[in-house]
DNA sequence: GCCGTTTTCGGCCCGACTGTTTTCAGTCG
């Protein structure tokens, strides 16, 4: 996959281009190039041999010539050009919030300021200040710029961002001034990992908001505070935006604060296409606004259906809405089971009696109690003789709880060479299969890839658990080949899991598409290690929605005696 | 650098906040 590194390349054109002061618009043609090459669910080689370069957006003569010398040569010389004739350390100058192009431009070309630690000790010195258009406050901004960097302005994961938000917009909500109010930004979509935070509110009296917003007690620094607009840093280091709006424009502020960017500068475009001017504030026809209160309502003025924020990264989600061909996505109710469950016969810490009843309460058809196999020593890993004595106790249960189908399986460790931990005819005992790797991350990503084609073809299981191993922040996923992973599956009918742990991330969402564009069965599973963490497959269920899935590409959202087990 | 139910040239999304100005440029989302 080619994809990222091309973007990747676009971006560090794009950087270097911004300070050389170039076109804004050349800058933006290859910004929207990289973001449009990233999210293509295919791989980009295809296209180049297809000689179908062009029909991405944003890619016209010039890029796909240089699309085709990275892909050949492996390198693009005009990068290469380009990096002679700016300082590296240069580009993460850029990377200070508060610092841009133009000033990275003059501290370059007046102070002769190359990287970070250079921009620390001329602005210690009092030589920032003395330049044109700054100041005492620009040095103060630029030194707390760097702090912000320093401190690491990570991305946090989905569940820490919604917790972050929760809390804000439980304590705003208590101001009566408030009358709506509601977390947007990538939040809202559900990506996988948040920078940001934002927060629309709707009030008649933004005064009153704002003064409380910026005074709550987990603020650390008031970075901008407007009447419409205020940003903090919390203690944590989390980076929250609240954005007051008054009633009537409450949809169309919710539709910008949603972004993504890209959407919303595809909605703009149409918007001008079809004579209107589309702001934060609403649609206007000459001046006279014909839209703004909800976003149906603005989504129907533009002439399309309402597009689910999780669909909103203009991924051609514009154009399928146009043609009426939105996917009818995933929702929580349609999934009738997990089948990726431990308990405490492995290293789970609830017992397989709570797992089922926290279960039946989410409504499910059916539970995969799927414990760990034998050479998995480090967590509980089952012998044969304990999965008997787990069968009897399931079978004990089974009679308890009549509502539910608790299935008995095994999450099966793939061993170095591919073979799989339990026997076949132990297997064959089996309701549930799911084969899984937990060691040698460190091989070859042939060999890794190699080992999990086999266990695909393995006629007793059914599902690859984490095929990537990332534990996000903690562990790099390790390398596969995920294409030749999909065709195995595809091959023998094993559905390939989507991890719903918040940190686990192992499939993105543009994985998954690519995978569901393959014909590829997919199933969302908690893999919870308590019954409570049944909860998690919310989600799992995002990213399914953000990769297009519709209920017919995911297996668990079908009834038991349709489950393919 | 891309792109075309007005265009193959001349556009390219739109607005808020800050700091340094004295009407605006730079940065951000």
């Amino acid at each position: 996959m080619k994809n990222q590194e091309i973007a990747n390349i676009f971006r560090q054109i794009a950087e270097i281009l911004e300070i050389k002061g170039e076109n804004p618009f050349r800058i933006r043609a290859y910004e929207r190039a990289a973001l449009n090459i990233e999210s293509i669910p295919e791989d980009i080689e295809v296209f180049v041999k297809q000689e179908r370069l062009k029909s991405i957006p944003g890619i016209g003569k010039d890029l796909e010539e240089k699309i085709k010398e990275i892909v050949t040569e492996g390198r693009l010389k005009y990068l290469e050009e380009l990096k002679k004739a700016i300082p590296k350390g240069l580009i993460d100058i850029l990377e200070v919030p508060g610092v841009g192009p133009k000033t990275a431009k003059v501290l370059y070309e007046r102070l002769g300021v190359r990287d970070l630690v250079m921009l620390e000790r001329m602005v210690h010195a009092g030589r920032v200040s003395k330049l044109p258009g700054m100041k005492k406050k620009t040095e103060e901004n630029i030194i707390r710029g760097i702090e912000i960097l320093k401190r690491g302005h990570d991305r946090m994961d989905l569940k820490t961002a919604m917790d972050a938000a929760d809390s804000f917009v439980g304590r705003l909500k208590r101001l009566k001034e408030v009358k709506k109010i509601m977390p947007a930004g990538s939040l809202r979509r559900m990506k996988d990992t948040v920078r940001d935070i934002d927060i629309l509110v709707s009030s008649g009296s933004p005064k009153k908001v704002m003064g409380k917003f910026t005074t709550l007690p987990d603020v650390k620094d008031v970075l901008a505070k407007g009447l419409t607009k205020s940003s903090i840093l919390t203690k944590d280091g989390i980076h929250v935006d609240v954005r007051v709006i008054e009633d009537a424009s409450y949809g169309a502020a919710l539709m910008y604060f949603t972004g993504s960017k890209a959407h919303n500068i595809k909605l703009r475009q149409l918007a001008i296409k079809k004579g209107f001017k589309l702001s934060e504030y609403g649609i206007f026809k000459k001046n006279k606004k014909v839209a703004g209160k909800t976003e149906k309502e603005m989504y129907r003025t533009l002439g399309l259906p309402y597009i689910v924020p999780e669909l909103r990264e203009d991924r051609g989600e514009v154009e399928a809405a146009r043609e009426g061909m939105l996917p009818r996505l995933v929702e929580p109710g349609d999934i009738k089971g997990d089948l990726h469950v431990h308990s405490t016969w492995s290293d789970g810490g609830s017992s397989i009696e709570e797992v089922v009843k926290k279960a039946m309460g989410m409504g499910y058809e059916y539970i995969g109690i799927t414990d760990h196999s034998q050479g998995l020593k480090i967590a509980g890993g089952l012998s044969k003789e304990e999965l008997k004595l787990k069968k009897k106790e399931i079978d004990r249960l089974s009679k308890k709880y009549k509502g539910i189908k608790i299935l008995s399986g095994a999450e099966v460790d793939i061993d170095s060479d591919g073979g799989l931990d339990y026997p076949d005819d132990v297997l064959s005992q089996m309701d549930i299969v799911i084969g899984a790797i937990h060691s040698g991350f460190k091989q070859s990503r042939e060999r890794l890839t190699a080992r999990i084609i086999k266990a695909c073809q393995n006629k007793y299981v059914r599902i690859i658990a984490h095929p990537t191993g990332r534990l996000w922040g903690a562990r790099d996923p390790y390398e596969i080949d995920l294409e030749e992973v999909l065709k195995a599956c595809m091959d023998t009918d094993t559905a390939l899991e989507i991890n719903s742990f918040p940190q686990r991330l192992d499939l993105n969402d543009i994985n998954c598409r690519m995978a569901k564009d393959l014909g590829v069965k997919m199933v969302i599973n908690t893999d919870a290690h308590l019954a409570e963490q049944l909860e998690m497959m919310r989600f799992g269920i995002a990213c399914a929605r953000r990769a297009w899935l519709e209920k017919k590409d995911i297996l668990n959202t079908l009834p038991l005696e349709k489950l393919p087990l």
